[in-house]
DNA sequence: ATCGCTTGCCTAGGAGCGCTAGGCTACTAC
DNA sequence: GTAGTAGCCTAGCGCTCCTAGGCAAGCGAT
């Protein structure tokens, strides 16, 4: 009887792999155990319960978004910066929709702040300083990117722009010209306008 | 014995409300059932399954939506209109979060054309007349709103936010202001800035 | 008014999932 | 070699979704 060899880590990185083909919501406990050849009471040993499951899925995934992001925001400034950080976050999404929808997940703080998502908001803040934006305008500037990247590209996947026949890569491109046209020019506290 | 008098309204209701207080995730059948002091076979007399009760919630909390902004909305241009587009959404979602995450389900594209998802994209575009915008500028900013909104709110809801200490009713008031200065100026097609 | 017929509920039961308890076996450390 | 532990197992409970088939309430027509 060999062993399957079993590891959280290796149970993760295959949970994660059924997510991109199968959807979060089918990433079961039972499925996986199968996809190891294994009974599913067996995964109770590495994993706590089905929502640790979960979680360790957007903890790797977070990793992994954290790791693209930097590679692609390395010897760029400005809004080169601002569009290697959205293409990149996009691009991951894309190709890895479960892991991405994982990532969604409500983590308890604790566990948010030791995550690679604090690396997410550095890099945010990173690309920042070539706006020149002080507090508390940063904050909201990063609140803003991070709102504008998540709501298109979760919008893009569940069919909210299908209704147009525009394609959404040139949305997206005009988007970020509009978000660095933002930055550079962040407008006062909401006086009158024009 | 009386009839409990069950009908796919009232149980879409009841639905959206227990989805309000438990989570979407949390609404099943045999919950529901309980609800209505009946057996869970019972309801699929109503509903064809499962998945068709949250379609029937994500369409009652649209439609419920599309009605408040539409109110907001009444009297309104320019800033005021987007303003208050912005403010129903968020305020729906806060009040609602249960029906909003149910909302967030992936339609079929003839139950989406006939939902009151339409009625969101055209009072969208209505708020755009503001700002003179001619097309395909006018799908770009559109999608970007949407993308603003829904990005924002599921980014509060989810805690995404959470890291950092100031209010996000600032952040969402100083995010309206960047996004009519950017819709009051919006930027030609990626070239050289400033 | 009563005979159907439809409507609205029921019981029974199968299959899948999450999870616990407790047992056996293979490997590892000494 | 022996002790201990790590890694798997079976058994079983409670919950979910859903189907099949039965019975009764209330309606319309004769």
């Amino acid at each position: 009887m060999a062993r399957a060899g079993v590891t959280a880590e290796r149970l993760t990185l295959v949970a994660a792999e059924l997510a991109d083909e199968v959807g979060v919501e089918n990433v079961t406990v039972a499925a996986l155990a199968r996809h190891f050849g294994v009974k599913d009471a067996s995964l109770y040993f590495h994993i706590k319960n089905a929502r640790d499951l979960r979680v360790r899925i957007a903890l790797l995934a977070l990793a992994e978004l954290a790791d693209r992001v930097a590679a692609a925001l390395a010897g760029r400034a400005g809004k080169d910066a601002l569009v290697a950080f959205a293409d990149a976050y996009r691009d991951y999404a894309r190709q890895h929709p479960g892991r991405y929808a994982a990532m969604q997940i409500d983590l308890d703080p604790e566990t948010a702040a030791t995550s690679a998502g604090v690396r997410h908001a550095e890099m945010t803040r990173a690309i920042l300083r070539g706006y020149r934006l002080a507090e508390p305008d940063q904050t909201d500037a990063v609140r803003m990117m991070h709102s504008t990247f998540h709501g298109f590209v979760s919008l893009e996947k569940t069919g909210g722009f299908r209704h147009t026949p525009r394609p959404t890569d040139d949305s997206w491109s005009r988007t970020l010209d509009a978000l660095d046209a933002v930055l550079t020019n962040w407008p006062p506290r909401s006086g009158a306008a024009a």
